[in-house]
DNA sequence: ACATTGACTCGCG
DNA sequence: GCGCGAGCCAATG
C-alpha cells in the first residue's frame, strides 16, 4: 500500500500521546516536560502539534498539557480555553487567569512535595 | 521551492 | 509584567 486511507501514527507521535495518556489525574504536565519524557527534548511544538491533530477518538487527557509557565496555550476566552479550563476544574486542579500553579498541581511537583506536606 | 504559521521555550532588557 | 529575538520543525499555502 502506497498511502493509508487515514492519518498514520508514527512511533514518535505514539510515546508522545502515550505521554500524554500517563499524566495523573488532578495533575498536569508542561508542553516541554512530555516532549522530553516521550525522547524529544527540546521539541515542545511537536507536542502541540501532535496533540491538536490526534483523534478525539482516543480520549487522552489534553486538558492536563500546560506551557511552561503554567498556563493555558489557548487564547483567553477562546473555546479551547474556555474548555480546558472546564475539565481541569472539573478534576480538581484549580486554574486562576489562565493559569495553574506547577507547584501545586505539577506531574514534577514531587521534587517539591515536601514544602507542602501538610501539618 | 520559498514563506508563513503555530496547543512552545528561554534569555535579555 | 511586557516585548523581542532565536531556536525549534512539520504542516500549509
Amino acid at each position: 500500500m502506497a498511502k493509508s486511507a487515514h492519518p498514520v501514527v508514527s512511533p514518535e507521535h505514539a510515546a508522545i500521546l502515550r505521554t500524554i495518556a500517563a499524566i495523573p489525574r488532578g495533575r498536569v504536565a508542561r508542553y516541554g516536560e512530555i516532549a522530553a519524557r516521550a525522547g524529544h527534548p527540546r521539541r515542545a511544538r511537536l507536542v502541540g502539534r501532535v496533540l491538536g491533530e490526534s483523534d478525539p477518538a482516543l480520549k487522552l487527557p489534553w486538558q492536563r498539557v500546560l506551557r511552561s509557565d503554567g498556563r493555558i496555550a489557548f487564547p483567553p476566552g477562546s473555546r479551547g480555553f474556555l474548555e480546558q479550563r472546564a475539565r481541569l476544574l472539573e478534576e480538581g486542579v484549580m486554574v486562576v487567569k489562565g493559569r495553574v500553579d506547577l507547584l501545586r498541581f505539577g506531574w514534577q511537583r514531587d521534587l517539591d512535595a515536601e514544602m507542602w506536606a501538610p501539618r
